[in-house]
DNA sequence: TGTACATCAGTGAACGCGCGTTCACTGATGTAC
DNA sequence: TGTACATCAGTGAACGCGCGTTCACTGATGTAC
């Protein structure tokens, strides 16, 4: 059947990045093989190396793949009230319950960072630009300091990771109320001053 | 050598102990295996069922170790003076640059809570529990409802998350400090009312 | 208190298995003339 | 436009390796008399 077109191969390596970008956050880093990966996108494990040099070099790129996913459309938002409109629908999404039980479309954040933190090197790098990146969309006003951004993120994190430990929907839903009622102390109450 | 004695068994099943909740915290769960564990125990792999069904279970039991490991003194504080007192050495020494060096003896929710979430089962009841634990212990007043304790802690795993993915030292600052500040708010702040 | 014996904590080889990675092979693709 | 040929995307068997778990074995411990 081989060999397949440029085209095709492009192809192949969207679908890669998807299945792996899914994977990695439904099941962890650690716990999906390349075999697994590849069969998801329809292929067998041996190809993997002609689009990746290493199980790690997907993971950073998988990982970059799942935050742009995420995060890219409400980059595009130009005025500053669509991009609080944005902003507040994402936290909402963010705090809600499908978001607490599936794992494999969420923050790539909440489902890898700490395996990124612990594996160091570039897939660490990813995770801080996404970091960046994410902490800056949540800044709620030009006022507020920068790390209003980086404590929303955080907080969301926190948040979800609580939630989905619970072992009751009721006790996730308190996690996820309590996340709501902090962020809302965020915005409105965030000391000024800072860039 | 064998057969040891009952003293000497209960002190083999404690070394074990330490031993998993240092390296399930420092490498993660899947990157540590059984006889790691045993090895830094000082024993070979094959005792290893002499103390736990399965590897499910030591991860169960060493996940609760090292919660009561970071939790029990503070529970044993009777004042509410005392109470606060330790309330913020804890949270400073949480919201440090060492914390956010120091997987293995650091907080087991912010090393494991995403792995102990996938796995299910005992694991995540058991961190079901420690969350719940904690939350009561950093819980500010008997005023601000128990949602209080719940976005603190949320705040604190999702603030040291973000500081270990940091590239550099400054920037952990930062979100270590951003945190700090979401803390405060939530210290003054917390809406009054519910137990 | 002394003796005979069952128990069982810890050892180290072995089990089947899946991992990340390599490699010879295939045949359609893309290129040179 | 047609032909000859090098390239290389994807296949599937194979590599060495470490995993969780099992097991026959050992000898000190704890027990029964």
């Amino acid at each position: 059947m081989p060999r397949m077109s440029e085209a095709e191969k492009q192809r192949s390596h969207g679908r890669i990045l998807d299945a792996a970008a899914l994977m990695f956050r439904e099941r962890g880093i650690e716990a999906t093989s390349v075999a697994d990966i590849m069969n998801a996108a329809g292929m067998t494990h041996g190809g993997f190396y002609r689009h990746f040099a290493s199980k790690e070099e997907l993971v950073s790129a998988a990982f970059s793949h799942a935050v742009d996913s995420v995060v890219s459309d409400m980059e595009r938002e130009t005025t500053s009230a669509s991009r609080r409109r944005d902003r507040q629908a994402y936290i909402e999404t963010y705090l809600s319950p499908a978001h607490v039980e599936d794992f494999g479309r969420g923050c790539p954040l909440a489902a890898m960072g700490t395996e990124l933190a612990r594996a160091g090197g570039t897939p660490a790098q990813a995770g801080a630009n996404a970091t960046a990146r994410m902490a800056d969309l949540l800044r709620d006003d030009p006022e507020s300091g920068t790390d209003q951004g980086l404590a929303a993120m955080a907080l969301l994190i926190g948040t979800v990771t609580l939630a989905r430990l619970a072992d009751t929907e009721k006790e996730a839903e308190r996690a996820l109320q309590a996340g709501q009622t902090g962020i809302g102390l965020f915005q409105q109450q965030w000391p000024k001053g800072g860039p």
